[in-house]
DNA sequence: CATGAATGAGCATTCATTCAT
DNA sequence: AATGAATGAATGCTCATTCAT
């Protein structure tokens, strides 16, 4: 029995290990760029080692999809301190997703891409994946906002929607940062990211500015 | 003389059928997953004559990002009428976006993403090619703001920014319709896009509201 | 009728500039890595243009050895002084076909060896062609042997024997000078190859070496 | 440890069998004419599988050549027997070359050719490997006469330019068993060699002739 | 006759996957 | 469980050759 459950844990193991070893390597070389063999060798196994803990390579970019949308997901489960108003709330999320962003800079934009490689660069059988766990991080958020947001505070918005043009919005102000991903300005990114978030073009009515 | 103009405008027309066949084709299988035989029987060709008209798959590749970037920017050459409003000149540029994306609806979005495939999905060699016509787009974009808006008038944000923004944010709602893309609602599209831009959750302010 | 002839001669004259091109074509990339539309370049034609004046490539490349192989054995057709000692006939037939080998340096010892692709380096159906004409170039030099020099002078050889030795070590020490063969130094050949055709490694008698 | 020196040695005896196999498909149709599925399908592999034990198939033909030039060189390292005289010695090391032309009859001659393939019918990139391999050929010749003879015994000649020459006779004399080789008939391949090596055309002073 | 364009036949090479050890 | 070796299936690309104009 306990021999079962370390063989078990172990296995756990060696999968994430390996899911961290592709991420590292899709990073590097892109989904279709990269072989078993280059995830191999930066888990520290043999390619045909891999088959003992996936099925297949797509299994594996599954499962690094799922693995990494997990993660995203897992942010919002973290607890917020109580009291704050939902602006505040809102930014301490944020911050923790440039955090998650930060430390997977060179695959969380990428990724974003990924998920919605149904059309131009993915094969008929991963695009599926993709786009379910991009729906996946959608509901998520949408979820979070309908759970710390009264409709009021969201003007009325659906939630989903919302989730929708936010997951764009970072991804859009992500690209400027380039394929290289270096030297991310995460504080310029917030800024921008919250002001427009909350006023759109519109900005926020400066004080005192009184509509006659 | 004229044999050799004649020829020219064969060979470009050529290419252009190569192109459109390649997006079709693209569209269906992804980047990777079109082979040249594939791009071939699409242009009605053999794949050994597309080396007729490209040096490799890779500049057809190329050069179909950049016919649909070409296409994406001219959208905003197009004469506005005279004597509207930043919101109504606005209104009907988005309008045409949305056409061309309709009309490309295979792709459209699919070639956001592939923009960014520079660290998973794409070659080393293609990534520069895909974040160069991404950055395209964004400097159309905000060339178009510059030239339309007043720096009241989008809340003296920085147009490129805010070009990054909105081409996100079209990302982020395309994405609802998957993979597949059929039925697309631009209507709703537009109308979540637009009170969003100009506004984010902060909502138009009501006629008639007060703040107390 | 004189239209006639006058195309003839034009197509001779073509077929003649092609096979120069070929030579040069072949000299520089090889017979392999020379390709129609590089022979059609270096003549000044298309590659659909040779088709008219060739049947194949194949047919380009044994047209090809056969002139090089009769412009070598036109060199014994052109009169010797009379009066010569067999040695001094033997130089100067020796001395033409250095020029030749200097005027075709960069294809002359190539030649040679494509000549006996047979086994490693050519298509079985060119092998036959580079054999014949390696034999007709023996029997040319074979047959001057026989009717420049009495059995005795030649130590009581086979003509055709030595017709080999001596084009063998033409090849021998032709390749001395490598792939690029540039700066061929005929004169320091043409002592070696005399010294060791009469002598092989005895040496000249020295003088004061009698005779009884 | 002893899986790692068995498995090397696996490794260093298959990439043995390949060459071998290489050799015999070389030999067969030809360096360009043989196809990776050729000689795979002589080797028992599939045509991937050489790609285990060579990156590519030039490194295939370029192990090939150094194969045979090896296999060349090796016979003067045999120990010659003592108190033999030059000619004695000439004797033997020239028997041991005419069984090792036997044993590769179908490539030997043609491995000649190609060495010299520099201009003619081999890519730019292979000919450095020819050209390199006919010199060290001729080096190792020329060093086992410095090492067999004296000065005086040949003649006062160079010996590298005696192993030039001595190379180039065997490759015409034995081009007159053309591109099948069969039948070799090496005896008198061996007195004519030998005579003209010794005597060139003059012919061995015959007896009565005496020296002083 | 010259040629641009089209193509069939091939070929080296890659890679996910399997399997015996 | 781990792996070296083997391989089938693909794929991009080349090139001699044909043919309509």
């Amino acid at each position: 029995m306990k021999g079962a459950q370390r063989r078990e844990r172990e296995i756990a193991h060696a999968r994430n290990d390996i899911l961290e070893a592709a991420i590292t390597a899709f990073g590097r070389t892109g989904l279709h760029g990269t072989t078993m063999q280059d995830i191999a060798k930066e888990a520290g196994y043999t390619a045909a080692s891999l088959y003992t803990y996936f099925k297949s390579k797509q299994e594996i970019v599954d499962a690094t999809i799922a693995y990494l949308t997990d993660e995203y997901c897992k942010v919002f489960d973290i607890p917020i301190p109580t009291g704050l108003t939902f602006r505040q709330r809102f930014d301490v999320v944020l911050q923790r997703q440039l955090e998650l962003i930060e430390r997977r800079q060179n695959v969380f934009a990428g990724f974003l891409n990924e998920q919605s490689n149904q059309s131009m660069c993915a094969t008929d059988h991963s695009s599926k994946g993709f786009h379910e766990n991009f729906e996946r991080r959608i509901s998520r958020l949408a979820q979070w906002l309908k759970d710390n947001a009264s409709a009021d505070e969201i003007g009325g918005h659906d939630p989903e929607t919302l989730a929708r043009l936010s997951f764009g919005m970072a991804f859009g102000l992500l690209h400027q940062w380039g394929p290289d991903r270096k030297d991310l300005h995460l504080g310029e990114f917030a800024a921008n990211f919250t002001e427009f978030f909350f006023h759109g073009i519109s900005g926020k009515p400066k004080t005192g500015a009184r509509k006659k």
